[in-house]
DNA sequence: GTCCCATCGTTAGCCAAGCTAACGATCTCC
DNA sequence: GGAGATCGTTAGCTTGGCTAACGATGGGAC
């Protein structure tokens, strides 16, 4: 008794139907806290990443640095980072979070995934287990799909 | 041993975190089918949830009514779905897919969740039991924060 | 039968977030 | 010191969200 082949795909193609509806789901708690999806991965990245260049920002979050300009400034007009002049080297930003930034950090995704977090409750231990290894392994199918440069097909 | 209380609302964490970088990778495949995450979502219940109104679809994607007119229009120029008057109800709008929008349904969608696909192909048996279990608790999960009426803590 | 209201989808207009192309400023290396 | 690389921004486009408002249709109440 092997594996069922078809499963396989089945299963990626289930993970990809998830995503979408969990990120639609939490998208409404956005309200709330202010903080979009985006700003929130990458306040998140500012603050325990310590001061970081807009780019490193971009390659983190991959997404193009046009995007980040856009991103940060957002977040710099809610004083939530700050943009700071590298001295060293003056074509670099460096991006640090502010005390405001790293306390709405906290609160909004707490909030972001309050709904989430109170269904996790809900799980019995085993559950949770259960749950525990397979993010472990959803991480790790991330970081495959990420490092198979998505786009080299047609290179 | 209980279970380690912070644990839990860390696990809710990670997957918002893991949702989120797993649909930005998959966006970089979008190039070659042409089909957004959002399209491909509606065009898939289209396909197999045969004639919908505009209504039922924007409720099924859960998003509002205008959001998911410009969807439709999206898919219609591209001849993958069809806006056909109710006869009985002419308010409604039914949408039914184009061969052509079954058959882009089909390979788009594997295109899309290629990588991920991929990537679940090198994962052993127990791995893939892992997943398979965690995609089950995911489900459940997002099925309860969104029974849970997101925005009732305003009212 | 004729209003009155509910329902449905669209339009108009806003915003966020993604992209490419092009540019100015800066650094580095020869 | 000049040439070329690197960095971030600007400009301009697209998509996908939203609310508000509207026209068309349907269904009852009278």
């Amino acid at each position: 008794m092997r594996s069922r082949p078809a499963k396989r795909a089945e299963l990626a193609d289930q993970l990809h139907s998830a995503a979408i509806h969990l990120l639609r789901q939490l998208r409404k708690e956005d309200d709330a806290s202010g903080l979009s999806a985006p700003r929130l991965s990458a306040l998140s990245v500012v603050v325990f990443g310590g001061p970081v260049t807009l780019g490193q920002l971009a390659r983190a979050e991959q997404v193009r640095p046009p995007t980040m300009t856009k991103i940060v400034t957002g977040l710099e007009k809610d004083r939530l980072v700050e943009r700071k002049p590298d001295p060293n080297d003056r074509r670099l930003t460096r991006i640090v979070a502010t005390a405001k930034g790293q306390r709405i950090l906290i609160e909004g995704r707490a909030r972001r995934v309050k709904s989430l977090t109170d269904a996790v409750e809900q799980l019995n231990e085993s559950e949770l287990a259960h749950l525990d290894r397979g993010i472990q392994i959803f991480r790790k199918l991330i970081a495959a799909t990420a490092t198979k440069t998505p786009s080299d097909a047609k290179t």
